[in-house]
RNA sequence: GGCCCCUUCGUCUAGUGGUCCAGGACGUCGGCCUCUCACGCCGAAAACACGGGUUCGAGUCCCGUAGGGGUCACCA
């Protein structure tokens, strides 16, 4: 049984897109599962419309959602060689030939026989008329497909897929400039690489009868393919900027745990009994094609986040607080043994790395607003009364712990003759600047002494003098 | 339009002929918990696209129909 080897191949024309992100991790973990090995090859033959912002968009993505080659990059652009010498093969069999027709024809040809309802291909007009390139001008060369039978695909995930080969026309190998097409790079790089299987998107399937005409005009065989279902969109059309963000950026921008993107991105199509999250090292150890579904997948943010809550409340809060310090501001990540704490508290009720960072925000700064209905609601006369009860108890206290809080609170309790509630809004407002926070009594512990005393008190002061910073919630 | 693929709750899915009057999860709705918001817990509504076969028996196998999607470039 030779190695497994899978690859990704992305073309670097923009951003790294969901559904190729996706399949980057599920060539990467069939691999891991198989004790194989990943390679990443960067499929940048289309000159123009590759770029290397685009290969350093990509591999961040990769980077990030902990999907790593084991070899590679390697670039098509720089393997030219290759290409030539298959090309030769190809013509030395007589499995390839030079084609002198025009792409003003072809587009003519290709636009009548869509108007009378035929199929739109080659005609083969070129082949056997021994064009040679340097004699008869500009031309591409042409694979010498087969004009009967049929080419049958063992897929994966979908079993035998048959295509009459009389439906499948001569593609083009090299362009008129003699650059090879995706089609013949594709096939040379994957047989150089000993790619034994490629998982891809469905968006293939009819492309993998020709690449195995190629495979086997080569004298080899291809390797094993699987089509994945699409990604789509809730109106299960293929998915695209106008069903939400298709990058994988905005996924990290949002605040999404890469665990947890790769957790959701697998269950998107591929599952393993009732099971929903997913450690890395599980998703390694289990991942196989005989999970895999063969109906296209809707993209659920509702989902995503929920996953992420899971991960959030798995993750550590030292490892935690590293994920969290790109959404924090200036200054706030300055004591990094405070923030744990912080993170700590917030974990229990974050949904992502952004709603954490705006839970800590009143924790880890004095320049924070408050809410201001929850304001007019509850630091009212009698709350703000409260208040400095409330005050007089904490400053009584020697040790800042959270029984002894919750002692101070009681002892107010007694002094105001009120319920809880009454006391531990006004409190939650004035100390967080919102009506929603964790306990009160951690609040106040991880607040501390110090400033849950003086913000008592400014919110006093300002607020007599008008001076506290107002503003509706965010979100 | 030709070819190819797909079809279980709104969504992701379990289900490999009988244990399925179809299970889990997200979401939704109701309730409990409660200092707020979450978390957690309990409960509810919600699906085998349709029609024929095969079989003692079909969500599971076969054939059709319908619907959806993909693809038909000197893009990948």
């Amino acid at each position: 049984m030779p190695e497994v080897r899978t690859r990704f191949a992305p073309s670097p024309t923009g951003h790294l897109h969901v559904g190729g992100a996706r399949t980057a991790l599920f060539n990467y973990l069939f691999a891991r599962h198989h004790g194989g090995s990943f390679v990443l090859r960067i499929e940048d033959t289309d000159r123009e419309r590759s770029s290397d912002e685009s290969v350093q968009a990509i591999m961040s993505g990769l980077d990030w959602l902990g999907v790593v080659a084991d070899e590679g990059p390697y670039y098509q652009s720089k393997r030219a060689e290759l290409y030539d010498k298959a090309v030769a093969e190809l013509l030395g069999g007589g499995h390839a030939y030079w084609c002198v027709c025009s792409q003003e024809k072809l587009a003519a040809t290709r636009e009548a026989a869509q108007a009378s309802g035929k199929k739109a291909m080659y005609d083969r007009s070129c082949r056997g008329a021994g064009h040679e390139p340097a004699l008869d001008g500009p031309a591409v060369l042409r694979l010498a497909s087969p004009e009967s039978g049929e080419t049958t695909i063992d897929d994966l995930v979908r079993g035998p897929v048959t295509f009459d080969n009389s439906e499948l026309d001569d593609l083009v190998l090299l362009r008129s400039d003699g650059s090879p097409t995706f089609h013949l790079v594709v096939v040379v790089d994957d047989l150089d690489m000993g790619i034994t299987h490629v998982l891809r998107g469905e968006d293939h399937l009819t492309n993998t009868p020709r690449q195995a005409q190629i495979f086997r005009s080569l004298g080899q065989e291809p390797p094993r393919y699987g089509h994945l279902p699409l990604i789509v969109g809730a109106d299960r059309s293929r998915l695209s900027k106008r069903h939400g963000a298709t990058s994988l950026d905005a996924y990290r921008e949002m605040g999404i745990l890469p665990g947890a993107m790769a957790n959701y991105l697998a269950r998107l199509g591929w599952s393993h009994g009732d099971q929903e999250i997913f450690s890395r090292a599980e998703l390694s150890g289990l991942f196989d094609v005989e999970g895999v579904g063969k109906a296209a997948a809707a993209f659920d943010l509702e989902k995503l986040r929920w996953v992420n809550q899971q991960h959030i409340k798995a993750t550590p809060p030292a490892e935690l607080a590293a994920a969290v310090l790109p959404f924090l501001g200036a200054g706030e990540a300055d004591d990094s043994s405070r923030l744990e704490l912080v993170v700590e508290l917030l974990a229990e009720r974050a949904v992502t790395l952004v709603g954490l960072a705006e839970g800590a925000h009143c924790f880890l700064s004095d320049d924070l607003s408050w809410d201001r209905k929850a304001v007019a609601r509850f630091l009212d006369e009698e709350g703000l009364a409260r208040l400095a009860a409330l005050a007089q108890q904490l400053e009584l206290l020697a040790d800042w712990d959270e029984s002894n809080v919750e002692a101070a609170f009681a002892a107010a309790l007694v002094d105001l003759d009120v319920k809880l509630g009454k006391l531990a809004q006004p409190a939650r407002v004035a100390l967080t600047g919102s009506k929603a926070s964790p306990g009160i009594y951690e609040v106040c512990v991880v607040l501390g002494r110090e400033r849950t005393l003086a913000r008592l008190q400014r919110v006093a002061g300002e607020l007599a003098s008008g001076d506290l910073p107002l503003a509706a919630p965010a979100g």
